[in-house]
DNA sequence: CTGAAAGCGCTAACAC
DNA sequence: GTGTTAGCGCTTTCAG
């Protein structure tokens, strides 16, 4: 079956053996139609028997494509980017693409450096949930002289030309505070995010839900953190304030989930006296001390679409410029924010 | 800066741009010594100018070897392999290479399609957790006939002539095992994993361990289970043995979280009535409704060493065997399975 | 339907 | 030090 070590298989090989040229094999290979049949079938029978497998790295140096593509994410340890990346595999590998998976670490100039990386690999196309910070479009630029396509994912950048998928943010942050509001809460502060669209989109929607609503509230209820450890110090600045807040709405899971590690070492009840709500429904979000509510970002969707509308932009020759798609939020109330009798909150 | 839409700079456009061979660019970008200061100086600039990028695609394909390795794991969703992942990356891209991460899905199918492409793709070595059905080796086979290096992480095969990169999962049976015994428990329970070394390792050491305590158990304290949804199926059924369990050692943390969520519904008490120990210290552990102990099995370590191993393999001329490293587990001791007065249960 | 010619961008190996 | 000669394995273009 396998005889070992042997060095592969070549088009040239078969070519030899059958006594036809390279080139009836190469169009055999890719299901050309212009091949007789019995050809065809005699080169098919040698490539099934000397289990042939085309290289790629030479045919994407003649061909001008690889049929790879680029993912670039934040943090891959984040399930929301896990999933996406989840996604955006499931999604084109069965187009013929294979994905290159890059972690930025948050950090501009890795990610920056991993673009070079991608783009000397020759890759047909990009999808990037950037990590650059808001003003600074030099790479997308470096991007768009190489003339490769490319989708922007989870994070906005003001002025470059290139397709976005992500939820709405604002309608993110609208959802879950009104969810509070409904619930009875007036004191609702809110786990801010770092600087970049999503926070800043949340921190907006909490805004406007709360003027809507007519609900003032201070300035300190509004404080910052981007993680599970940085939100249950957040949390912890929250449990100080006068009046003492009555529901907390975190920019994600992750720092929700740490806030309610504090409210509860506090011996504060939740949904009691304190309701908690995140954002990203993480998987294991049902499984914390109080199952916590959340909004769905549909993730896996995030990757699947960002690869359709690459796949997209990458096959029209002329510059369509590809719609940006907008994913609506769903909200997932669980025990975090169930209504109480009363809410008395201290 | 950047003129927009131009096409890739190339060797060939530098040399003629200066005046000299192709091969005399070639050897300034990559290092070479035997290059006079001067024309050095004159190249360097011009590719700086025209911010030259190598054609890695070319590159590949005339020197023989890509500088890309493969990594497949059964799912990146799954914390422990994306942290495996993290540092695999990590660790092997200051040496040069890039990787391509693949998730098999716990399937040995889709795992030996995307060993295919990764081997099309030329690649110069493979970290792999395997998700072949214990006694099948022809994968293995089809990489060792291509003479591409591998190794294997989490999962052994017997058999296989690969280094292998893991934790020694009889010591975290015992270790957990051991840990519960130490507090007090008698009747204890084990969710044990999918039949693979990990699992039928656990499993190995938790009867071991009971052995030597001189402990014997019914065999219906033992109960299957992969991720938390069967670990929570699982400590349902274990909740209705007479007698019922005073501990359960989950194969891994989502299935001990999973059993978490099963006891505290049923209102009993962890660690007071019931104590729960899993492996993998996730990130969440901490977050859970108890924090939950656990083995920690040094997931980037394994990254790490794998790709060291894995570099260390393709660059040695000689078959050099290359030892496996086999990684000491590390208890740690959360609320799930403290210390309790009398540590009474049903 | 089949194949010859030419070359993708780069690097080995060896001359000069 | 520098450059020449040959490709790597495949695809494109276009002629038979």
């Amino acid at each position: 079956m396998s005889n070992p070590r042997s060095s592969p298989v070549r088009l040239k090989d078969i070519a030899r053996d059958l006594n036809v040229s390279v080139m009836t094999v190469s169009k055999v290979v890719r299901g050309c139609a212009d091949v007789g049949a019995e050809t065809r079938r005699r080169v098919l029978a040698r490539i099934k028997e000397l289990n042939y497998q085309p290289n790629w790295v030479a045919r994407s140096l003649a061909a001008g494509r690889t049929f790879i593509i680029g993912l670039i994410v934040p943090d891959l340890m984040h399930s929301f980017f896990a999933e996406i990346a989840k996604g955006v595999s499931a999604t084109i590998q069965p187009m013929g693409y294979d994905v290159v998976i890059c972690n930025s670490e948050e950090n501009g100039g890795v990610e920056a450096s991993e673009i070079d990386r991608l783009l000397g690999r020759q890759v047909d196309g990009l999808i990037l949930a950037s990590a650059q910070p808001p003003s600074s479009t030099e790479v997308f630029e470096r991007i768009a002289a190489r003339g490769v396509p490319l989708v922007l994912i989870d994070r906005r950048f003001a002025g470059v030309p290139a397709p976005y998928v992500g939820v709405d943010d604002e309608a993110i942050g609208r959802l879950a505070t009104l969810h509070l509001i409904e619930r009875g809460c007036r004191r609702i502060a809110h786990i801010a995010g770092p600087p970049l669209t999503p926070g800043v989109g949340r921190l907006k929607g909490y805004q406007d839900a709360l003027a809507a609503a007519g609900i003032s509230v201070p300035g300190s209820y509004i404080v910052r953190a981007a993680d599970d450890a940085s939100g249950y110090q957040a949390a912890r600045r929250l449990l100080e304030l006068q009046p003492r807040p009555d529901a907390i709405f975190g920019y994600n899971d992750p720092t929700a989930a740490g806030a309610m590690k504090a409210i509860l070492e506090a011996g504060i009840d939740i949904p009691g006296q304190m309701k908690v709500i995140g954002v990203g429904n993480v998987h294991y979000s049902d499984l914390l001390r109080v199952p916590l509510s959340t909004i769905d970002q549909s993730s896996a969707a995030i990757g699947q679409h960002a690869a359709e509308t690459l796949v997209k932009v990458i096959s029209s020759k002329r510059k369509r410029p590809a719609r940006s798609i907008i994913i609506e939020p769903v909200l997932i109330a669980r025990e975090s924010t169930a209504a109480t009798a009363g809410h008395r909150a201290a």
